[in-house]
DNA sequence: CAGTGAGCGAGCTTCCGCTTGACTT
């Protein structure tokens, strides 16, 4: 007999509240929760007042047997899950599929795991919020219905197996309007001017003063006609303002900023940071990972305090709590941090040590003390011309919570870093050593990493903690959304210089646009993406889940009913849907780039049933249009005219070998030769298809032969399958279409049959599948 | 290493949020 059975989400959660509770509580979990919508018919009476028809998953049912078990042993049963709308919907489930008695059971909530909250939570135990359950049900049958309806008509219009739904089609709207601002962007130069004056620091030394001019040329003649001012003329300071400067620190961690740092500090991906997050919590060294409250129990505060006393002392402190500025945040957890915050590390991997560190002093700093600056700006005049050249500084007074941490931010090359000035007075007059110009072009707006997503996301109140991972993987995973790096490009830029009274001219080179780990658009998510803002714009809009979210507030507030909201979004929603399917044409995100000078058809770009690729002339007309396929790197959206037309170049015959042709082309392997039904690669970087000659291909042709009858070691006569061959990473062993190792201690030329055999039977040498 | 929504068509794909293992390598 069990006196009382209390039922949290999480086993984790389960064995500390088992802790507190004593011998008289029997503490287990539901691992979330236990029923879903049926996949059969949406698993929504449409024709019965939107009747959702739950089941039990097959993976939930083994739990959901132990449940019942245990149940029919309970005296009490405590429903214990999150205090929010999910909380309280399993809370419901739990309530039903258990069949449990409303005279024995109770729903009790806490928002923190400690002690106190949790016995006070059973003080004061109350019946299960039915509103806020059916606001979970319109969350749900919502999210169910955009995306199996949205869904089938993609497959119909664009591509099977496409998916469509409230957040994830948001998400790659964002991504490729971002990638759209950039394409068209259009940089605009300036004339950066920095001067470098020299000056004596108190011990007497040399120190020398960066500065900036206090305003950007537009063009060049101006910026070398200031140049020419510069020479000769006297700089003396004109101004020099101090003033102090507060730095506060950063609320504790939420999920979402815990991926924002955890990508920009440790170079972790979001769902990286969520399973290193996970073991941390399971081994019990933190709190819960997935909660969007900045907030800290009052225990966790106390600890804080004793530990920054004892680290840094009293002039550390500042404990306070945070207030969260998330919209649609449910606070149902605390924010994450170390279980025990004396603790300043932690065993594990070396992961998991990094992600503990991060979590430990960012927990802390948020209740350390803001740190005191003072800035200094001293301005530089000009005699013979009204600019002025201006030098800042900045020394910490009080450093505060950057004793401890400092967050990182997503801008990148900040140019000029603030450090110590000397002792300066006014009307001092100074030495200038040089004066650059420096032609400086903008920069288009920032493409998303996984975590600045997640980030504008939240900020849209779009998604949840639970979901901004999983959310990523499926944009991904679709196929609309790619995250990679991009090779940077080079450009040349005007520099001047002044110095020991001459100008100096030169051009200098720069690379820019250098891209790691972003997100880029891929066609498909383009193309699907147009088509749904042109069909169905509400759906699309940023502000469409916060206007859901008030209706969902309401229905919890028992101010409205769930199925008329559900009713209201539906009969419109549905009508348009079966326009869209009577009424759209088949989406192939067609492009016309031009006309062929050739013959002057249109030259279109789309998306073919294999992927993209360019043609030239459409179908209504007589002649059969020609095509050819995209290149690796080629997108329907920015591939230009020349370049579409290089595209049918090839494949080209250049010559004969042998009596037999050679043809050059690109492939999935990237440039061949094909000569004699076999396939020679070009040299990446040192040939080029379009221009490669017959003598060239004769040459590669050799060389490859020449590698060929290197290739075979050895071969043996009664097992034709088996050869030990020479490879680009050395010697190895082929068998049956399978590659295996060969030892580092064995001479591949002497091993016999029965040896090889054991090497490929050895499960250790077994090829590895890569994982992507 | 070609083909490129016209050609007949079974049965499948899909959402968001709550949770962990169960599988591989």
């Amino acid at each position: 007999m069990i006196n009382n059975l209390v039922i949290v989400e999480s086993p984790a959660k389960a064995r500390t509240i088992e802790k507190f509770l004593g011998k008289d509580f029997r503490v287990t979990s539901s691992m979330g929760h236990i029923r879903d919508l049926s996949k059969k018919d949406f698993g929504i009476d449409l024709k019965n007042n939107y009747t959702p028809e739950y089941i039990v998953p097959n993976d939930k049912k083994k739990i959901v047997n132990e449940l019942k078990k245990l149940v029919k042993e309970a005296n009490t049963v405590w429903l214990a899950s999150d205090e929010d709308r999910e909380g309280e919907a399993i809370a419901w489930h739990l309530f039903e599929v258990l069949k449990l008695d409303p005279v024995k059971t109770r729903r009790i909530v806490f928002g923190e795991i400690t002690r106190n909250a949790i016995l006070e939570s059973i003080k004061n135990y109350r019946a299960i919020d039915k509103n806020l359950v059916n606001a979970q049900q319109a969350r749900r049958v919502l999210d169910r219905l955009v995306g199996f309806e949205l869904s089938p008509v993609l497959w119909k219009k664009v591509k099977p197996a496409l998916s469509a739904g409230r957040v994830q089609s948001v998400a790659v709207r964002l991504i490729v309007e971002r990638e759209r601002e950039i394409i068209n962007f259009k940089p605009v130069s300036t004339f950066r001017t920095t001067g470098i004056f020299n000056t004596k620091n108190s011990d007497g030394k040399n120190f020398q003063i960066k500065s900036e001019l206090d305003q950007r040329f537009r063009d060049k003649s101006t910026a070398f006609e200031f140049l020419g001012k510069c020479r000769g003329a006297e700089f003396r300071i004109s101004d020099i303002i101090k003033k102090p400067a507060r730095k506060s620190p950063s609320p504790p961690f939420t999920t979402s900023t815990l991926q924002q740092e955890a990508s920009r500090k440790l170079g972790f991906s979001v769902s990286q940071t969520m399973s290193v997050a996970q073991r941390l919590y399971e081994s019990g060294f933190i709190t819960y990972m997935r909660t969007d409250s900045v907030n800290l129990s009052q225990l966790a505060l106390n600890v804080a305090r004793k530990t920054i006393t004892e680290e840094f002392g009293d002039k550390y402190v500042n404990i306070h709590q945070y207030k969260t500025k998330t919209k649609g945040a449910q606070e149902a957890h605390e924010a994450i941090r170390p279980t025990y915050i004396e603790n300043s590390s932690v065993a594990g991997t070396n992961a998991e040590k990094r992600l503990y560190d991060l979590i430990w002093k960012r927990t802390l700093a948020s209740q350390m003390s803001d740190a005191q600056l003072e800035k200094t700006i001293a301005e530089i005049a000009i005699s013979t011309s009204s600019e002025k050249f201006v030098a800042q500084g900045e020394v910490i007074l009080f450093d505060g919570f950057l004793k401890l941490y400092i967050e990182s931010s997503d801008e990148e090359n900040i140019e000029d870093s603030k450090g110590l000035l000397p002792p300066l007075r006014k009307d001092q007059s100074l030495e200038n050593l040089e004066i650059v110009v420096a032609q400086r072009f903008t920069n288009p707006p920032a493409r998303y990493t996984e975590a600045s997503l997640v980030k504008k996301l939240e900020e849209l109140g779009i998604g949840r903690p639970s979901t901004y991972a999983p959310t990523i993987s499926t944009i991904q995973n679709r196929g609309y959304v790619i995250k990679e790096d991009r090779e940077g490009k080079e450009r040349e830029y005007i520099s001047m210089k002044l110095r020991n009274g001459f100008i100096e001219e030169t051009m200098e080179k720069e690379n820019y646009g250098r891209e790691r780990a972003k997100l880029f658009p891929d066609n498909i998510g383009m193309i699907v993406n147009d088509f749904l803002i042109e069909y169905f714009k509400e759906i699309m809009d940023f502000n469409f889940t916060a206007s859901v979210e008030k209706e969902f507030d309401d229905i919890a507030e028992g101010n409205l009913l769930w199925t008329k909201m559900i009713d209201d979004f539906y009969k419109p929603f549905h009508k348009r849907v079966e326009e869209t399917i009577e009424n759209s044409d088949y989406s192939k995100g067609e492009r016309k780039i031009g006309d062929d000078p050739e013959t002057g058809r249109p030259v279109i770009a789309r998306m073919g049933r294999y992927g993209p690729i360019v043609q030239i002339g459409d179908q209504e007309t007589e002649e059969k249009p020609r095509y050819a396929s995209l290149l690796k790197g080629q997108h329907l959206e920015t591939i230009t005219l020349e370049e579409a037309l290089d595209l049918f170049k090839l494949p080209r015959t250049i010559g004969q070998y042998k009596g037999k042709e050679m043809v050059v082309g690109i492939g999935r392997f990237g440039p061949y030769v094909r000569h004699d039904s076999k396939f020679y690669s070009l040299k990446k970087g040192i040939d080029d298809p379009y221009k490669i000659t017959s003598e060239r291909a004769i040459e590669l042709i050799l060389e490859k032969m020449e590698t060929d009858k290197n290739r075979i070691i050895k071969t043996f006569e009664d097992e034709p399958d088996l050869q030990i061959l020479n490879g680009r990473w050395g010697p190895y062993i082929a068998y049956k279409k399978k590659n295996f190792k060969i030892p580092k201690n064995s001479d591949p030329s002497k091993l016999n049959k029965e040896e090889c055999l054991k090497i490929i039977n050895n499960p250790s040498s077994k090829k590895k599948k890569n994982n992507s």
